[in-house]
DNA sequence: CAGTGGTCTAGACCACCGA
DNA sequence: CGGTGGTCTAGACCACTGC
């Protein structure tokens, strides 16, 4: 017991500090070495062994680490690369700049519209209410990566009713987190493959009748209602989307 | 301290029990609904907070709870359906499972074929190194769902070098998880949209050029080398797959 | 057997919220 | 202010591994 703090408050929360510390560690270690035992590392970095076990497994998470039983914690033979990971939410610019480009933005319409009935039944409002909508290109570098259409619930128009200042740059996820912080959840997102229609085409520079990957994301407030809805298509030729899952 | 165990060696992890008991209490309430404290649950079950709070948290990850800091934590409002879910590694006959529909396979091949150049890359290997392939087409009921084809690595064949008793039913991950339980850690998926060729479009029964789902995964194991790749390619239409993932 | 990671506990302090 | 969830600690016991 006897639950001392650090002398500051833990802005940064302490196993993320910890997990970063470990990171350089990591580099000095070939793949496949032994890094100490919790214990060691507990009293090395002065926090106890539950900080850093979460540090461990915030490591294995992402793949840097391997942990075997009776026998320790060693650095991965072979991390995976993760381009775009759809394992966390991510503004989409966050999510090109991640796939190594610049992210730009072309062709941004806002408009207020009325709920059409499938965007409605999402939602969870009545088809004929008023959402906004926001339709724009992303661009990586030169080239156009993303098409993406949000439609926002009135629920969140209340909440955050002024999108003035909203810059794609952000995206959606971004301005509305900046504005209403800790009111988004989580999202489901559901994946299908669809053939390039000539209002697709032209933007994305495909073919018409090229393959396109669709994404539907539903986005869910801390209250469980859905806040947002977008559907996004893309070529998957400059982002390469990866899901990284455990057993 | 005084960590006194329960009577019995935990088998079921307890977060999980309590997470099970919790998920009863949650069918007596309405949405929106507050449970009790953290303090009051775990003086109920007998356990210490911090189990408590691991419960919560997994009932919160797959979006069952809302948690409120200084307020409470609530049943959530509406819960996102989770029909095949991405977020775990499954068996492909799992997936299908929980889509609602009856897994079936047809078409079983298997093989040993040398490693071309792509593959080999995938694994880790030399091209031309032996390896198992297996292709087999899953039914959804009456319905082709998934074309995939495993290509196995040779470090996964010496380690479970018998497949004689391998059944799709439960699946190539089932298999191994079976015969070398704590072997694979986690998979990394890349996914890609591209049209059905007449040798898909056949097994799928979908028209040439329609547009298909490419999921390509890589099953990396414990000590983070890979261990299979499988490549599938489904039309989306009987897996309604989705990814559900937090802020 | 000693050492490792895996699990759980009891308790402390903190930050946040509503009355 | 009291109650809530969020964080961290110190320490116990367990299960697994290799010597």
């Amino acid at each position: 017991m006897m639950a001392k703090q650090a002398p500051f408050p833990h802005r940064p929360a302490r196993p993320s500090i910890i997990a970063g510390q470990l990171t350089e560690l990591l580099k000095t270690l070939q793949p496949g070495e032994r890094l100490p035992g919790e214990l060691t590392l507990s009293q090395q970095f002065g926090v106890s062994r539950n900080t850093v076990r979460d540090a461990l497994a915030a490591l294995q998470h992402d793949g840097a680490v391997v942990r075997q039983h009776g026998q320790g914690t060693f650095k991965a033979a072979a991390r995976v690369p993760l381009h775009a990971s759809l394992n966390r939410m991510l503004p989409v610019p966050e999510l090109i700049r991640q796939s190594g480009y610049t992210p730009g933005v072309q062709n941004l319409i806002l408009a207020t519209e009325p709920a059409d009935e499938d965007t409605a039944l999402a939602l969870g409002i009545e088809p004929g209410q008023s959402t906004r909508t926001i339709e724009m290109l992303y661009m990586a570098g030169e080239q156009p990566a993303v098409q993406i259409r949000y439609t926002l619930s009135p629920a969140l128009l209340r909440a955050v009713p002024d999108w003035a200042d909203f810059t794609p740059q952000e995206g959606v996820l971004g301005f509305i987190v900046r504005h209403w912080p800790g009111a988004v959840s989580h999202s489901s997102t559901q994946i299908s493959a669809v053939l390039a229609t000539q209002e697709m085409a032209r933007p994305l520079n495909v073919a018409v009748g090229a393959p396109l990957l669709r994404f539907m994301t539903l986005g869910i407030g801390i209250d469980g209602t859905a806040l947002y809805r977008n559907v996004s298509y893309q070529s998957g030729e400059f982002l390469d989307v990866h899901i990284l899952r455990p057993v």
